[in-house]
DNA sequence: ACCTGAACACCGTTCAAGT
DNA sequence: ACCTGAACACCGTTCAAGT
């Protein structure tokens, strides 16, 4: 006799090892112990331990997105950044897992696209954009550990810098 | 008859490991057997693998340092960024190798404290110049990749919503 | 001061085989 | 479709002992 799962149990476990035990404490052997399973199974749903991971990536990212209505291209910016914060908040090392799988470009890509998309619409250069998109991505990456009112205040910054070279042009 | 290191040879040795490896690769068995050791020999220089990649952060950090004359604090602060970049591009994943050690506050320390410096010298106040800084920081580690005109681009947004804020008080 | 020898408690991954 | 069993080639770290 097995258990048998499916490959949205295991995304859901690993996330709750992740809790428990933290990234550094987490493996593919410890997964699999906590499921009932062989290691080998994991293989079966996927095929290996950094698409695993990015899996989680996303899944975390997909828990956080939240339905808004934008006005300004500032307030969109602002939102993909906070909701990008509170995914990387929401569980023990959430900020490592997802800010490796988008290193490794096999995961949370989303966030970069919406910002790149709101930055063009607002008139930004494509250079600009794409830049611009990168420089937040990896602030709000960077500054998930610091208060409410820090991440604020950087952000702001980084918004300031973005909004004086568009209108500039 | 045995072979005899001191901890400077260590540290020279896993940088070399590195480049020829990767950090993927890098392991104290892999860098042991490298100096013709046994892998506890490391462990009479370093009591860790935490503590000797700190230790190689530091010492990538202070090769690519250069005496500079600087004149205003946001050249100053472009210089310890560049530095910082430079470093981050000396050696094969010197980038997650400093950052890592920065992120357990166990080395890589010092540019920080030399841009929260530059900005309180400039006038801005304490919370200002310590949530500069640390944009600043991350601004360089998240932009290793990129081409040096985005990298400059990108700085010039973070400054420019630096200098804004630092006029307006 | 620097190293060996030997062990402990782990890893990720593969693959033939089972149901 | 999902899992077992068994193996391969590794890890970091500790510690008594040697020179």
């Amino acid at each position: 006799m097995t258990v048998r799962h499916r490959r949205g149990d295991v995304v859901a476990r690993a996330i709750a090892v992740l809790d428990e035990r933290g990234l550094e404490d987490w493996s593919m052997r410890r997964l699999a112990a906590d499921l009932g399973v062989r290691p080998s199974a994991l293989y079966h749903h996927f095929p290996g331990k950094d698409a695993l991971l990015a899996a989680v990536a996303d899944e975390l990212l997909a828990r956080g997105r939240r339905p808004a209505e934008v006005v300004t291209w500032e307030s969109e910016l602002r939102l993909v950044c906070v909701e990008l914060r509170d995914a990387m908040r929401s569980h023990r090392d959430a900020a490592e897992v997802i800010a490796a799988a988008h290193a490794r470009g096999v995961g949370a890509q989303e966030p970069q696209r919406r910002m790149e998309a709101a930055l063009l619409r607002a008139g930004a250069d494509p250079d600009l954009a794409r830049v611009g998109a990168n420089t937040l991505l990896h602030f709000a990456f960077a500054h998930v550990a610091d208060d409410p009112s820090d991440f604020t205040l950087g952000l702001g910054i980084v918004l300031d810098g973005l909004a004086a070279r568009i209108d500039v042009r």
